[in-house]
DNA sequence: ATTGGCACTCGGCTGGCGAGAGTGCTGGAG
DNA sequence: CTCCAGCACTCTCGCCAGCCGAGTGCCAAT
């Protein structure tokens, strides 16, 4: 009883389940894949596969189907990549190119991986803790009222309301404008809190209430968990009669409306380089443990990503192509972002 | 036969089945609600509103439910408006008031609509073409490259990037900043084209240039439709067992994703003051036919609004209720918007 | 180790049956 | 003229029995 040949039968349930969704059983297994054996055979292979808690069968009397473990198996060391054609990859490189502005690159991201894999895409915003400043603005709003912008190397612009008890005049906020940007051009946001320290105190006194509360508040909008921001996209696809799941789509629905603990899971999946999958159960979300989640950091060519993208799926999905597909849009959305 | 009691029975109809969402018989309706009258009279009452078109039966032998268009009538003349509770009404408030940026005030607004209504919320960001300018900012970006920032007073912010093959410096940039901001300042963003054309043809000649591209930018950037943004919110809720849809969710969720078309929608049902209710195959889009869309706009104490906000759900969905937590929400909005 | 044969299990489909709900109609009462 | 009780009729739904087929596990033979 060949190892070897027990993985050929796994690797050809895997795939034909992912291509029918229905249990499959010896003989469909020996007509489909060449495996060069009989029926009988396969089906002791099987119960092997199925000891060793590879596969399942649904009832007494079904086919088998792939379990957690088996897909997990499968994707570490039985799936071969398949790369994507290159008129696939011309038309995601022209598609991202289109855009016009940092919303648009996400949005389109979005579309590229939903309509590449077929599943629910799920786009994160660059952090902002991993971003640097590029620009510092002041702008007085109505009275009293102050609209402090930040915006970012990665091409983020958050916006933040400050109630300003003092009067201020347009020196003034042309100075602290000037000082700040001065002071903290370049740097990774995390850091600017020390730098604009030392801006405050340097300060002449009437301008150090302003110029402290301006700090305050960027530091704690930037520290905010809140402000990572994901976008969702092809949803639709979770309704095609491909994506039957057992409990129904209410759980899966509800874990993606749950932006933070998605991301959550999303942060804690993304192995630093390269791509990622999570199979069901593996999941911490039990909304998604009927799901696999493919994740891949972007916006850095080497090392340390700015942000995530994943698509998301049954479990029983096209893992090569799902994989590519995520790798792909990844690396020309590395390309194209520091725009 | 008198005309009002078979609105009675209608009402009674609509009430019943939005409740138990089973088709309701003459029996249940007579001891349900006191008709005064007996089930063999209400049957002949029954006989006539699906005569009028206002009522039909799925089969033979089963009761009667509303059409789309005796859930217009009901709409229109049936409906009782149901005020939402005082506690509730303090929530929406404070909830609202605790939003930082227009990012979270359009989220929190989706979150509220989503959380009342139990069914889809779709909330516009203020339309760019209805805001006037605040702002307008010019941010050196990698070499050769200038991030054009607006900012509107109803607290969008929209970047665009802008080539420039001539050098700038910052005095030039400064200049030009000062100039369109005093040109543009509270003027509609579908003014500031003349505006700014009066700004470069005051400029020196080497200013020019670079003047027009950046009025270009601005005023095409503004007038894209695909610059209006929509958020939903609350799709979990489809997947509620409240929302059994005979052609099940794929053409609810295809067309919840088909932002543009949707918008559409949006902005021709809204009846300038107020809610206006869209309800089955009176929606263009197929794929809504099962669902009732209730709107208002938002953004303006009176008159002409600067964005619309929605709930979307099944015909069969609580008309008063909805449409008060709509309008509540909307004009707690209209108050904390012009932050 | 592999394989053909065989008995067994079990889910899903089909068809028939009865119960229940609801209707429309008719004829009589107020 | 309106209302209402009674009745016959229709149709859906749920249930049960029975069959079919797919698939399995085991065993003996190669």
């Amino acid at each position: 009883m060949s190892e070897e040949r027990r993985l050929d039968v796994l690797r050809a349930i895997v795939e034909d389940y992912v291509r029918t969704r229905e249990p499959v059983g010896s003989r469909i297994l020996t007509e489909r894949h060449k495996l060069g054996v009989s029926p009988a055979t396969v089906r002791n292979d099987m119960a092997a596969l199925e000891e060793a808690g590879l596969i399942a069968q649904p009832h007494t009397s079904a086919g088998r189907i792939p379990t957690d473990k088996g897909y997990r198996l499968f994707v570490d060391q039985l799936a071969e990549v398949r790369p994507l054609t290159v008129p696939q990859k011309r038309a995601i490189e022209t598609f991202l190119s289109e855009a016009v502005d940092l919303d648009d690159v996400v949005a389109r991201a979005g579309r590229l991986i939903a309509q590449l894999t077929g599943q629910v895409a799920v786009v994160q915003y660059p952090s902002l803790r991993r971003s640097g400043l590029r620009h510092l603005e002041l702008v007085p709003s109505s009275e009293g009222r102050l609209l402090v912008v930040v915006i970012t190397d990665t091409g983020r612009v958050e916006q933040r309301y400050l109630d300003v008890p003092v009067g201020m005049d347009d020196g003034t906020l042309g100075e602290l404008r000037a000082r700040f940007n001065a002071a903290a051009a370049g740097h990774r946001l995390t850091e600017i809190g020390t730098a604009f320290a030392r801006v405050t105190e340097a300060m002449p006194d009437e301008h150090r209430a302003l110029g402290t509360a301006v700090a305050e508040v960027v530091t704690a909008a930037l520290a905010e968990e809140s402000e990572e921001r994901i976008v969702l996209t092809g949803q639709a696809n979770l309704a095609r009669s491909s994506m039957r799941f057992e409990q129904g789509l209410r759980p899966v629905l509800e874990a993606l409306e749950e932006q933070v603990v998605l991301l959550g899971l999303l942060t804690d999946m993304s192995d630093d380089a390269g791509v990622a999958v999570s199979i069901g159960h593996e999941n911490r979300l039990a909304g998604l443990s009927e799901t696999s989640v493919v994740t891949s950091g972007y916006g850095s060519s080497d090392g340390d990503s700015v942000a995530i993208l994943s698509s998301i799926g049954p479990t029983r999905m096209d893992y090569p192509g799902t994989i590519a597909a995520v790798r792909a849009v990844a690396r020309y959305l590395s390309r194209v972002l520091p725009s």
